[in-house]
DNA sequence: GTAACTGCAAAATATTTGCATCCTT
DNA sequence: AAGGATGCAAATATTTTGCAGTTAC
């Protein structure tokens, strides 16, 4: 189980640590993208908070999380798919965040859709954000 | 000039003050979305930093403005069109947001195309983001 | 005149930086 | 052993709250 973790680490030339295998662990086990307060929340008093920040900013910039955009001022972050890579992202899926819960989604399998922008403007990157009720607290 | 501003007050039953005045001036004179800290640089030394973050609240709360999630964590205003009202917002327009000046555009042409979400998954609001290169940078 | 709004001070929270120490390789 | 990562302290930035004075109506 924590194989994936450490080979995780080591295709992306990380050292491997107790706060990246640890923080790495969690993003693996959830299902859902987690704000910098989860982290704190589900490590205790593990880490410092500047460790987490900095782990966080690594895995930001090798491309093993990606950052989900939120109206709400908490930045959330998920695991990116193979596809991504060190400073080229391929995550153009849709997020989708609970009203009731705040679980945030990658829904992976629902694509962004094609847009027509006006003249002059071109896209590079796309983020969706689609909130409501989520299939657990719809039940 | 100054009428819509005023206007715009009053229907929402809001008094007429300095700040409301100037802060809702300034968005409807923008065509872009603004930051808590466009509005400081704006608006000079004009009004306490506090007035700001409780007028921007004040309007989002009577639906005059909207949020524009982002992933920079720097939660970004725009003026909601005439669908809007307190507690009900309709902006499910996209918005735009060039790398190069940063300014942030709301699409308002381009309509939110619809999704297939996943059994259970129910959507009450769309946000899309999309980033690149807007029609000034890119002449 | 009264209720609402503003500015100031200060508290609470969030984020960044420098540096000495410790850990990974 | 050397370079990188961490923890601590502290600086900086952001947001919230309380309260007294001021303003809109």
């Amino acid at each position: 189980m924590h194989t994936q973790v450490i080979d995780t680490l080591k295709k992306n030339q990380l050292s491997i640590t107790d706060s990246r295998k640890t923080i790495l662990q969690l993003f693996m086990e959830s299902d859902g993208a987690l704000a910098h307060m989860d982290i704190e929340n589900n490590t205790g008093e593990e880490f410092d908070r500047v460790t987490i920040y900095r782990t966080l900013q690594t895995f930001v910039d090798k491309g093993i999380i990606h950052t989900i955009p939120s109206a709400d001022n908490a930045i959330r972050y998920a695991l990116c798919k193979d596809a991504c890579s060190e400073g080229h992202h391929h995550d153009n899926h849709i997020h989708f965040m609970c009203d009731h819960c705040s679980t945030t989604y990658c829904l992976d399998h629902v694509e962004v859709p094609a847009l027509q922008l006006p003249g002059g403007f071109m896209a590079s990157r796309t983020d969706m954000v689609v909130s409501g009720c989520c299939n657990r607290c719809s039940k």
